[in-house]
RNA sequence: GUGGGUGUAGCGUAGUUGGUUAACGCGUCAGAUUGUGGCUCUGAAGACCGUGGGUUCGAGUCCCAUCACUCACCCCA
């Protein structure tokens, strides 16, 4: 009997049905708040063809993606999502209303070494709006605004939204004529807060062939702090010397003002010099998502301004703005960090009806009563002994179990039991809805995330 | 892709300088308790010690290889 070991993947995960419905419960929430703000449901296909994917070219995307061969067809799963939806809209340019305000969540793949927090298939939820032509900058405010009351709205507090903009970066490198190697500067800059400032200085002379003068300077810049206000006013220094980065100012200006607006407190989102990560097609205003108890884990969100993500695709102007939830990542270390509020209710019913005669035929009634009053409810059909059948209750967590049996169905009702205060009442059908309704409405109102 | 670490019942672990029936906790199952779960008590099942080879009278323990997992780097959600 030779039989193959079971074994899920490494970077793969695979959740018990608690876990599982906390999961599903998240994944809601985030659909709903995104749904909140206008964005529209959207799906793609997990493949595509390899060439849609590897438009943009070379990098780590091509290094990560995971590829594969299907007769004649060169085929890849997505990496991520953003590329996907820009095809996506290139292709239905004609039938879509601009600006086009999406939201869409699934799994992507990467083909690269599991770590903690760190998975080869994980879920992203993204939102993006496209415009057709133009993008107001606006919209480059409200992204974040979306993520705030995500976050919030699943029981988050301690989380900073980190923004910056590209044309700050780049205009600033310009002025200092290193614009060549701008992105191999922004990677070790933003190493800043995990390897000091003594070793990115090192780096920067000896890796990226910079002088000491210049190193210091980059060093004095990505080092602005204070308030919001306060780096603002810094910035001003060193305006009118290079007209990207004027823009660019401009535009953080335009944002830090917005978002304010849209209910974003100052103590959750900060300007940030050291940002820049992401992928490279950002254009303007990046954003970046900690969480302030947990830096070690690294970004939970992020996104940013685009331009010519669908230039690949079409010839027409399509900019977007977008962020994405490492849905995955955030939730595993929620897991992990027992943030997760286990007193949720993570059963897979409300009631579990437990009949004691042969005949099913009353409990199959009730069942058919309670579903039609929305309440969860499961039969345990199986001849077992009575205790077992409780304790397979008690092990999901159903609150309620309903007793059936030649007393109850002679007078047409049944015996409820509240498992958590051992209660139990002779009801009838009606009676005990409104029971296990109000017992719900009172359970479901907790936040998934604790502190 | 580069460099470390670890593989012992379903899960988490112990296993002394190599020495005979591989131990413990959780979980599972059964019973005390056949229309009432959790708690307690009693008992049971469950492991060719990742795999292959080597050293040795003797290997869970040492050596080599291999696979898997894992951490760090790279990169990123």
């Amino acid at each position: 009997m030779p039989v193959i070991t079971p074994r899920t993947l490494s970077g793969f995960m695979e959740l018990l049905p608690g876990p599982q419905q906390q999961m599903e419960r998240f994944l809601q929430t985030l659909r709903q708040t995104y749904a909140l703000y206008g964005f529209t449901p959207l799906d793609t296909p997990l493949i595509e063809s390899a060439e849609i994917l590897l438009a943009k070219g070379g990098g780590e995307t091509e290094k990560q993606i995971y590829r594969f061969q299907k007769g004649d067809a060169d085929l890849a799963l997505r990496f991520d999502l953003t590329v996907p939806l820009a095809k996506y809209v290139a292709l239905h340019a004609g039938e879509l209303s601009f600006p086009f305000r999406r939201y869409q969540i699934g799994k992507v793949y990467r083909g690269e070494r599991a770590q903690r927090g760190r998975f080869r298939e994980f879920y992203q939820a993204d939102i993006d709006i496209i415009g057709d032509g133009k993008l107001d900058i606006s919209n480059e405010a409200e992204i974040p605004a979306v993520i705030y009351t995500t976050f919030i709205r699943l029981g988050l507090e301690r989380f900073q939204i980190r923004v910056n903009n590209r044309k700050i970066l780049n205009g600033f490198y310009a002025m200092m004529g290193l614009s060549d190697r701008a992105g191999e500067i922004m990677r070790t800059v933003d190493k800043l807060d995990k390897i000091g400032a003594e070793k990115v200085k090192t780096i920067l002379v000896e890796d990226v062939a910079l002088s000491g003068e210049q190193a210091e300077e980059i060093l004095r810049f990505i080092g602005i702090r204070g308030t919001n206000a306060q780096v603002l006013e810094a910035l001003e220094s060193y305006r009118g010397r290079n007209e990207t980065f004027d823009l660019g100012l401009e535009e953080l200006h335009t944002v830090v003002k917005y978002l304010a607006a849209f209910g974003v407190p100052e103590s959750h989102f900060a300007v940030d010099l050291t940002i820049a990560r992401g992928l490279d097609y950002y254009t303007g205003t990046v954003y970046e998502t900690m969480m302030l108890d947990h830096p070690e884990i690294g970004s939970i969100c992020s996104g940013g301004r685009y331009d010519n993500l669908a230039a690949y695709y079409t010839d027409r102007q399509l900019p977007g703005v977008g962020i994405s939830i490492g849905v995955t990542r955030l939730f595993y270390v929620l897991q992990e960090q027992k943030l997760l509020n286990g007193g949720l209710n993570t059963a897979p019913a409300e009631v579990l009806i437990l009949p004691m005669t042969q005949d099913l035929t009353a409990a199959a009634q009730a069942a058919t009563f309670l579903r039609g009053c929305e309440i969860r409810t499961q039969i345990y059909t199986e001849q077992k002994k009575f205790k077992a059948k409780m304790s397979y209750a008690d092990k999901l967590g159903i609150p309620f179990v309903a007793f059936l049996g030649e007393d109850e169905i002679a007078q047409n009702k049944i015996s409820l039991k509240n498992m958590q205060t051992g209660e139990q009442q002779l009801l009838t059908l009606t009676e005990a809805a409104n029971v296990i309704l109000e017992d719900m409405r009172v359970r479901n109102n907790g936040k998934l995330i604790r502190g």
